[in-house]
DNA sequence: CGGCGATCCTGAGCGC
DNA sequence: TGCGCTCAGGATCGCC
């Protein structure tokens, strides 16, 4: 699933496939697919057709592209299943191809969102002065950002009430880490996904920072070799899952630090993986946790 | 109003 | 073999 590095990747290919051009015709294939489109279908059709594409951008997990004079954009988040895709025009639908959007040139070339789940969805919103589509202004820079504030994020975690993997996926505290990030962020700072935000020193906070920007940027290394390949494909599949992951999905399996086995909670409808040596669970909370 | 649980969706995988 | 259950998960909404 696409997190901040896949999703970096896709705007890399946008830049490259579909910057600068113009939208010709578009289709709607799944209406659950512009629902944050609130004017509805025909106006997310509307409102694209004719625009011409500025430079693909990114905070988290969303992407946009400015349309025209950077006024409104085409905003895009990926969801859990979401692919954006240039493919000839002549490539056979998709089976979950939900958007087509057709270019006014001769490259031959189109637009398409496919998403199984249909979690994710693309729509047109109205830029605030930042450059940002309105919708979106309540999402927390990202860390591999360079105008994200650790010191304002610290400050942020000491006042929250709250557990440090629900920070860690608080999107107005910091935004694209997501399960798989949060649990490898956690097993290499040593710390329990249940420890209350409000106990971490400073030290340990900028320490879970610099891991959660490690794990971003090792996969971004790995993704970012793909997109460039001889398709003409703007795919979202990482190959993160290539890689060894230290916590996620490695349950009772030995940990890569010290072999004790491994262990998976039921966490918010999802899970956790941690390992319960190095990963101490706090005191003061579920004792059996 | 901050915190938190429920909810949306579909296919893979698994147990019986 | 096939049915039905569980799981995966980001973001939003509504409730306390």
């Amino acid at each position: 699933m696409p997190e901040l590095p896949e999703v970096e990747v896709v705007r890399r290919g946008l830049d490259r496939w579909v910057t600068g051009r113009t939208v010709g015709e578009v289709e709607v294939l799944h209406p659950r697919a512009v629902r944050r489109h609130l004017a509805g279908s025909t106006d997310f059709v509307a409102r694209l057709s004719g625009s011409r594409f500025g430079t693909a951008m990114r905070r988290g997990k969303y992407l946009w592209v400015p349309l025209d004079d950077d006024a409104s954009s085409l905003l895009g988040h990926l969801g859990m299943s979401g692919q954006l895709l240039v493919q000839p025009q002549d490539t056979p639908d998709e089976k979950h191809l939900r958007i087509r959007i057709r270019f006014d040139d001769a490259l031959g070339t189109e637009l398409r969102f496919v998403d199984q789940r249909t979690f994710g969805g693309l729509s047109v919103h109205e830029n605030t002065l930042d450059g940002l589509p309105d919708t979106i202004a309540h999402i927390a820079r990202d860390p591999l950002d360079p105008a994200f504030d650790d010191a304002a994020f610290h400050s942020a975690l000491r006042l929250r009430r709250t557990t440090v993997k629900r920070a860690l996926l608080d999107q107005s505290l910091i935004s694209g880490v997501g399960n798989i990030y949060a649990d490898e962020a956690l097993w290499r700072t040593r710390l329990h996904y249940d420890r209350p935000t409000a106990t971490l020193t400073r030290p340990k906070s900028a320490e879970l920072l610099g891991h959660v920007r490690d794990v971003m940027n090792a996969a971004l290394a790995q993704g970012g070799t793909s997109f460039d390949s001889l398709y003409v494909n703007v795919n979202g599949e990482s190959g993160y899952f290539d890689r060894s992951l230290d916590a996620y999905g490695r349950e009772d399996e030995p940990c890569h630090r010290c072999g004790t086995a491994m262990r998976r909670r039921p966490w918010m409808n999802r899970s956790s993986y941690y390992c319960p040596s190095c990963q101490r669970p706090p005191r003061t909370n579920t004792p059996r946790a």
